[in-house]
DNA sequence: ATAACCATGGGGAAAATACCCCATGGTTTT
DNA sequence: AAAACCATGGGGTATTTTCCCCATGGTTAT
């Protein structure tokens, strides 16, 4: 009996072993590769031809629903597990239009993640609880599968968003050319696109505006001195 | 010789359960207990007296900082290492004033979490490299120096922190210039003093900086298809 | 009271950005 | 097959930002 090869991409370290430690100490699994960001991930998948990847969401580079929606393309056979600190709608929606066929939280037990794991390798989905139950009150009609409330915004292309969190990340035009292996003019002409697409005209509004839809995470800072 | 008793203080499962058997793999660990927020952290800080507290700065009901103010303010004697994602000025800068004496990313391998736990343990403090380096930057005359990094960190005066807000709305310098009645030079010269005082550099790094300090609010927009 | 900060400004240079013009080859849709 | 979009680029210009120099008068802290 083989073991189920999985990707980890997360890009906190002492997360990431932590997974690994966990999985390694069942049979089940063999953790074939680690990923520290979206980008990484995207390659690793494709090189390593994995089972499971274990995707995080908010992830440097390229987010984690960025690189599922690149792996699905490529590789579609491969399950993609997504990994998120939050519940929110939108983000599980995105997940499954991505490809993704699992959701779970950080909230997870390890137990919970290996038997996620579990499942979705066999061709299942699987949905953190909090999930599924969120979902099923919202449109019960497709009790089992996360429902998707119908919510539509400006159409982006990939490469768009990808620019777009590269651009809300801090990144300049040269920066972003550099990690995408493109021309200057080339990155210029994807953020006229978006600023013309959502009508914003300056890079601090379309950090906003990522920020806003999620495609980049804040850190909460509850307490200024 | 006596193991280092450790509360692990993390709201992630996961992560909290990939601590526990990275630090029980090792001869010099005990974990003696396990808190989900900063409340139930407080709570077993008092009942376990544990030798190093493991925190994190992100947690429900009561965050990182002020669980270390109370437990501080209560039992002196523990050492509490903080943990965050993020190397914010005012998150090092808060957590030290709280009487944190570590501070550490989550970009650190296990390893160093170790090395970091032994060296609390021995009373001594222990940042992340990224960190003093930064502080270094800041501050250079203490460079190398180990110890607290003792710079006054992202101490905004009142009008950069009014400036800060109109740029992180989306106001040009010209604007804000027009909002506040003054020159454009003049909120130049605040752009300066942020840039320099949060290290950094640009006006989308501003505005996330705005964000994640709660100086502004960003509406949820809709999801990105 | 001397130092350190604070808010207010000017000048100027290098870089980055925003916004036009243009084009080519590929895919998708109608 | 034509139209529409997509990703890739070049050229040019006006504006903005970033970062350095400089200054003055007021407040605050040691």
């Amino acid at each position: 009996m083989k073991r189920i090869t999985v990707l980890l991409a997360e890009d906190h370290m002492v997360v990431r072993e932590g997974f690994r430690k966990m999985l390694e100490l069942e049979k089940d699994f063999e953790v074939v590769g680690e990923a520290a960001d979206g980008r990484q991930a995207v390659a690793l998948a494709l090189k390593l031809l994995p089972a499971v990847i274990l995707m995080d969401i908010a992830m440097p580079l390229l987010n984690g629903l960025e690189a599922t929606r690149q792996i699905m393309k490529a590789t579609p056979n491969v399950k993609i597990l997504m990994l998120s600190a939050h519940s929110d709608d939108a983000y599980v929606q995105s997940a499954t239009e991505a490809g993704a066929v699992g959701f779970i939280l950080k909230q997870t037990s390890s137990q919970d993640v290996c038997r996620a794991i579990l499942e979705v390798a066999k061709g299942k989905t699987h949905f953190s609880p909090a999930i599924t139950r969120h979902f099923d009150r919202l449109n019960p009609q497709s009790a089992g599968r996360p429902g998707l409330p119908n919510r539509k915004a400006a159409q982006l292309t990939s490469r768009e968003m990808e620019v777009l969190q590269l651009i809300a990340e801090g990144k300049a035009n040269k920066e972003t050319a550099a990690e995408l292996g493109i021309g200057i003019k080339t990155v210029e002409k994807h953020r006229e696109h978006l600023m013309e697409k959502l009508d914003i005209h300056d890079t601090a509004g379309l950090t906003r505006y990522a920020i806003g839809a999620g495609i980049i995470e804040i850190s909460v800072q509850l307490t200024i001195i």
